[in-house]
DNA sequence: TTCACTTACCAAAACGATTTGGCAAAATAC
DNA sequence: GTATTTTGCCAAATCGTTTTGGTAAGTGAA
């Protein structure tokens, strides 16, 4: 039994019921190639409004070869409570679409993987966003089958062939860390987020940092400090990006050392809040004796005790940029020609952070 | 110049190069209608694989009128950062769409609204999900439109002729009350969330709450309330839903009472968070002193200390009944069945409520 | 008047899949 | 050995829109 589909007039009804043919019609709705007498207009006008038509993009697709839509699959929204990375990012995304005239296919990519991306070859799309693993697979396959593709990654982890957009993590770390310098920190410590791939890819994570954005981050951190003359600089092992653990120990080991960091550098705010709690727990006064800064300028940042000063990532211009790159490779543009990395970094001074004792 | 478009192999190539009809390589890609010799099957099978041919949805949507494909509009997961109720509900939908085969077009509410749903009226969806205030002019031209259409939202405020599909205030309110009944408690105050609709309307709001959730919360408070017999129970002015205020101020009424509440039910945990923190600052100590319950089972309840006691909404069901719903309509049935009121609430005990003292 | 040119419209082909109706050949029944 | 059914396949029509290639009628200049 054939499930009922909502059906709606054609622009043969419109044709008809203004006695034309469907061509004027069709020539009238795009505004395309040639005007018509005024008192065609007015008939085809009123047949319009009087049947509620409206132009099928479908059918408009088949013959145009375009649906005027991309496909997006970055971390799912859904799965992603509490991350406003992916949030925000989703949003640029939306915005430059619309702007474009295009309009969005958000397939989630927690829907089962035995689907293998088919909803993206299958004509609906003519570009697609994702933000992948390290390695994904499907990313060269779906390269070889010509869809235009860019990535939400580092261009040096992708196969040739798509194009990519991530944020400069140098530049994220190089904001956080003049600050602190500049408090007069000279012992800073940095809790890392999750290091190893294998790890970052686990479904908890805000899949849309790049896969190695903890990596970038740490080597960042290492390379920041390195350039200043500090050797050998405090380095926790990899923490989980969500409800990270071991945090509470490794903070009483660093306040355990002679000469104690006085300021924390974390590769996110759930870190930096997890942090924050550890040091309550250690009586380890912040800021008074210990500055604090996350990244992601998350909600549960600002409304921490102490505020959480943080580095904000203009997510939303990665998401625009993301649109603006696809739609770039879609145009013919070389793939080589569409990795982005952008600087969109911008501290927020908050209550966390303070001179340094 | 036109924008280059994704070009992929159609079914007339994979029948040139297998030597057989179109017809045959439908029928053997489809599964129906008879089956074909093993020869014929494995040429078939060949070109496809050499070819890659992945069918067409929308050309197949072309014959046979429908799209396989629901549209949504909850509350943009984009604008809704920690709304942990409309991320779960979001990924219900999924779910649910997945296994009854059908791909979801999500089209976020923020874009602007110019664009009126015109999106949703071009023949890509055969039905629709949406969240919508109260009295939104576009659900009537839409189900005009004949579009069938499930809202999330009470019955009672829709138009006719669409379904819709809510969670169960009532339950809600009775499983936080009889837990703080159970402990002990008899003064039970309510601090509620936006009361008014024009407020509830407001953009930061979770729209996908249906529209007078808090009204319907505060009524089923009263109601509760009055059925134990308790008389003139205290309730808040009205409260964001998302960054609420003057909460201090309220607790610091109530805790200056002659007969003081011992228990705080919250509309939802935002508002719970605010409160702990509120009690905090007044010295009044959370459980010992004064019990709080929230609503929604947000990750930051869990995290807080100490750990807030809460109604877990199963939203995934509502999500997945919303699906369901919308193809009982799609299938024909009247609107008027297809209204429903969900019992999903769970209560989640944790560190914030008490005996009673 | 005739030629060139524009305007206003239309008929038919195309897009890529499914569906329908039908035709041979093979298998089965009498 | 003929009649009937089944099997395996194909040609053509269909869906709603755009595109292509026209045809008439009207306009202006020679």
């Amino acid at each position: 039994m054939p499930r009922r589909s909502y059906s709606k007039p054609t622009i043969n009804d419109v044709a008809a019921q203004a006695k034309v043919s469907v061509t004027t019609v069709s020539h009238f709705v795009s505004g395309r190639s040639g005007a018509c007498s005024p008192e065609t207009a007015r008939r085809i006008e009123a047949a319009i409004s009087t049947l509620h038509y409206t132009p099928s993009s479908m059918r408009r697709g088949l013959s145009q070869k375009s649906a005027q839509m991309l496909g997006v699959s970055v971390a799912n929204p859904s799965d992603s409570g509490e991350h406003p990375f992916s949030d925000r990012i989703w949003r640029g995304i939306n915005r430059e679409a619309d702007v474009q005239d295009y309009t969005l296919l958000h397939y989630p990519s927690s829907v089962r993987d035995s689907r293998d991306y088919r909803v993206f070859l299958d004509g609906r799309v003519d570009g697609l966003i994702l933000s992948a693993g390290v390695g994904d697979p499907r990313i060269a396959r779906l390269v070889e089958a010509g869809m235009p593709l860019v990535v939400l990654s580092r261009a040096d982890v992708l196969p040739a062939g798509c194009g990519s957009v991530c944020a400069d993590e140098r530049q994220t770390v190089a904001v956080a860390l003049s600050h602190l310098w500049g408090l007069g920190h000279r012992r800073i410590a940095h809790l890392a987020g999750p290091c190893d791939l294998a790890a970052s890819a686990e479904p908890s994570s805000p899949a849309c940092y790049p896969a190695d954005a903890a990596i970038q981050r740490r080597q960042a951190f290492r390379d920041w400090t390195a350039a200043q003359g500090g050797a050998d600089p405090l380095v926790s092992p990899s923490h989980s990006w969500g409800k990270p653990s071991g945090i509470a120990e490794t903070l009483a080991a660093w306040r355990a050392l002679p000469e104690p960091p006085t300021a924390l550098f974390c590769a996110n705010d759930q870190i930096a809040l997890s942090a924050l709690e550890a040091a309550r727990a250690l009586d380890w006064p912040v800021p008074g004796a210990l500055s604090v800064v996350g990244v992601d300028n998350s909600l549960s940042g600002s409304l921490a005790n102490p505020a959480l000063t943080t580095v904000d990532l203009d997510s939303a211009a990665l998401g625009r940029e993301t649109v603006r790159c696809l739609l770039r490779l879609m145009d013919g543009a070389p793939s080589e020609e569409c990795h982005v990395t952008l600087p969109v970094s911008r501290l927020l001074i908050r209550a966390s952070t303070a001179l340094a004792p």
